[in-house]
RNA sequence: GGUGUCGUGGCCGAGUGGCUAGGCAGUGGUCUGCAACACCAUCUACAGCGGUUCGAAUCCGCUCGACACCUCCA
């Protein structure tokens, strides 16, 4: 069956976090799909925790590619208007930034974009179709301000422009995607304590009117000032995807109060609610504990890769990493320690070396000891649950395990069978999962390679049959510590890069 | 304080009302000149206490604990 045409029998399933369940998925036109995710703050570098959101979304993304959907990807750059806190004297993340480095403000934005870009493509990550910058929207964010206002929802307040959430809150229902109720809210919410330009604490803003000092700011109708921060969101989804479209993806975190606000101001400027599913990604956590930049709890993918950092032994490689992420469920918390990334790198390699394996595989007249096309349609059904990785990450292992009987001779497997078993497995690992073979080099440069350590392999064999293992030891293990392992089997010994 | 999520074996992590994912580590074998790799077998488990049920780790209640959001955060 050709990819193309399998989102048409198959069943995904989603969970939604408004309300709480798995949905069956179905696109609001067949066959395509828009999906908007919340891209980062470009203020400084990403840090881990970042990377597994996109990462996540990523794998979605490819998924939903490979059933054969057309897919629309749209992942914001923030670079104006995220403020410091939402109090009023609150500064804008980016402006901060450059005023601390005494740098213009987009060029803090390019420095961090780009670090940005090189941290997703070492994670191989595919470019979302179209990245939209706040700063480059200012004008459809005034017009959607506008009609906000003009419906009624919002407030202008000596130059200023903020949501009134309780008048909202009359004819819609603000908070029911984190599940709060403003009653509760407001119930539970200090007096406010500066003076403020706001009627309740509950109204969040659209429109800034920045202070005199403040070096990143816009002509509007109300003041020179900057948006606020939830408003490129919903211009940005809605313009390149329409009022309506069909996941919209983030961090856990995010959830509240930022996509609260974009539910609200999508439904206060289009009269229906902006989007179908929301999906959400669940946090990386070190020690127990959230990766976030204000608390220092972060490791950068830097750090990482170097293994310059005081949390691992050792680098790891970017593709390891994502296999780790893989290995856990997008909505579950997941813990990064030493111990748990070297258990995957294990792992991975086991699962590279086997990929190695199928290929010298020769088919049979039957298959015995494995039912290819159940594990296929079972590698599909752990996807269409809710993208559950982990639960692909186990049958490939199932097939792992086949492969290596098939080595040894112990199992079959037919023509057929083994062109289907080849095709999956590498969909599954490259195409959907998003991994990279960290052994794979230039084919030429593997060609020279392969025939320097099979002449290595031959001195050793000779020095094998003249028992003379201290030469034949000597070269085994010297090969090993620049990380190419011999493999003994009795059809002869090959190789394999670690 | 409010809201929500979760507590699984040495570690990481799925899942489910009855048929005990997977990876790493451990143990015993096979293979090997010795190993490594691989294969076979195998040991550690569902926080605690009640309840529902023929049967619960899975449903319900309580207790304890952890985390997240309610300020900026993916």
């Amino acid at each position: 069956m050709a990819a193309a045409s399998l989102y048409k029998t198959q069943l995904l399933k989603i969970y939604n976090s408004i309300s709480g369940q798995k949905e069956t998925f179905t696109p609001i036109t067949e066959g395509n799909i828009g999906m908007y995710v919340c891209g980062p703050t470009v203020y400084s570098n990403v840090h881990l925790g970042n990377c597994r959101t996109f990462i996540s979304f990523d794998m979605v993304f490819r998924y939903l590619k490979h059933l054969g959907y057309k897919v629309r990807y749209v992942r914001n750059i923030t670079d104006a208007g995220h403020l410091e806190n939402d109090a009023d004297e609150g500064e804008d993340k980016v402006a901060k930034k450059a005023r601390l480095e005494q740098l213009e403000p987009m060029e803090i934005v390019q420095r961090y974009t780009l670090d940005f870009h090189n941290v997703m493509s070492k994670f191989n990550a595919i470019p979302p179709s179209i990245e939209p910058t706040a700063t480059g929207h200012i004008v459809e964010q005034v017009e959607i301000i506008k009609t906000i206002i003009e419906n009624g929802f919002a407030y202008i307040s000596n130059g200023s422009v903020y949501f009134d959430v309780q008048k909202f809150n009359k004819t819609h229902e603000y908070g029911k995607l984190s599940g709060r109720n403003l009653e509760d809210m407001i119930a539970n919410t200090r007096e406010l304590t500066a003076q403020s330009d706001k009627k309740n604490p509950q109204d969040f803003a659209l429109w800034k009117k920045a202070e005199p000092q403040h070096i990143m700011r816009w002509p509007s109708p109300w003041s020179d000032g900057f948006p606020g921060w939830h408003l490129e969101c919903t211009v940005m989804s809605t313009k390149y995807l329409g009022e309506r479209f069909d996941i919209h993806g983030g961090g856990m975190d995010l959830k509240f109060p930022h996509h609260e606000c974009e539910i609200a101001q999508g439904e206060a400027a289009c009269g229906q609610t902006p989007v179908n599913y929301w999906m959400h990604a669940n946090m990386l956590t070190l020690n127990g504990k959230k990766m976030s930049k204000s608390t220092g709890n972060t490791i950068s993918p830097e750090e990482l890769f170097t293994g310059n950092n005081t949390v691992l032994g050792k680098p790891f490689d970017p593709t390891i990493v994502r296999f780790f992420m893989m290995q856990a469920h997008y909505r579950s918390v997941l813990d990064f320690s030493n111990d748990a990334l070297e258990a995957s790198e294990k792992g991975f390699y086991k699962l590279m070396d086997a990929l190695q394996t199928l290929s010298t595989i020769v088919a049979d007249q039957k298959t015995e000891g494995f039912d290819v096309e159940k594990w296929r349609s079972e590698c599909y059904d752990a996807m269409n649950d809710d993208f559950n990785t982990p639960i692909v990450i186990a049958k490939l292992f199932d097939a792992v395990k086949f492969i290596n009987t098939l080595k040894e001779q112990k199992a079959s497997i037919s023509k057929n069978d083994l062109e289907q078993l080849r095709v999956t497995i590498n969909e599954f690992v490259f195409d959907v999962l998003g991994l990279v073979n960290s052994n794979e080099v230039a084919s030429d440069t593997i060609d020279k390679l392969s025939g320097t350590v099979e002449l290595l392999i031959k001195l050793r064999a000779e020095a094998r049959a003249n028992k003379d293992f201290a030469t034949s030891d000597k070269i085994r293990d010297e090969l090993l510590e620049i990380g190419i392992q011999l493999k003994d089997s009795r059809e002869g010994t090959t190789f394999s890069l670690n």
